[in-house]
DNA sequence: CAGCATCCCCTTTGATACTG
DNA sequence: CAGTATCAAAGGGGATGCTG
């Protein structure tokens, strides 16, 4: 039983469960910037990830419904990942959090 | 040197520590909805949060510049919180969180 | 290639008690 | 009233090595 499957009654918190992560939306904006990347592509463009976390991540992701995993079935073995349309609603509230970071950092 | 302070080129990164405790947003919320509070009475309003979570995370929103701290020197002490501009900002941004992680809830 | 298993650390969080 | 000090616990995160 990971941390997101804790009860909780506020939607924020549960929110923050799903994406508040180091790595979750880090990936779902290497996923935004190519919409479709196998494995090793990913772990090459989200910087300084293990295998541990990243496979984790996109497992918990995937739970979700943000992200999709496909699978085919050739040697050596081919897995594609992807955003889905709900893991695309969060690119736009990355953008305002992005913003509003760079913000705060150039004030301090 | 608390985890806020570490080195982040990322915006998101660092959007994320300033606001993706477990604590930050709750706190806000509570003086969003009250918008000048004592110490005591943000403890009542934030569920289950200690004197340590509370104090530290005040300290930390201070320093960010998103919370003001209101000293009055009289006995007993009496202390006031309240969000600034900058906290105030963050307002709308809780609402599509909280309204994301809603819909997220309702579908497992 | 795509991932899992194991071990370990260290930061975050919490409980409790105490102070100006 | 508004905090601080201290100690203890949990679990997220990482390094490394192995497998189908």
């Amino acid at each position: 039983m990971d941390r997101k499957d804790r009860v909780t009654e506020c939607p924020v918190a549960y929110a923050l469960n799903l994406i508040g992560g180091k790595w979750h939306l880090q990936i779902i904006w290497a996923l935004y910037k190519k919409p479709v990347q196998r494995y090793n592509e990913l772990k090459r463009r989200v910087d300084g990830i293990t295998n541990m976390m990243l496979s984790q991540s996109l497992k918990e992701l995937e739970q979700y419904g943000l992200v999709t995993r496909t699978q085919y079935p050739e040697i050596p073995p081919r897995v594609e990942y992807s955003l889905t349309e709900e893991g695309q609603v969060l690119i736009p509230f990355i953008r305002e959090l992005s913003k509003w970071g760079a913000k705060q950092m150039s004030k301090s």
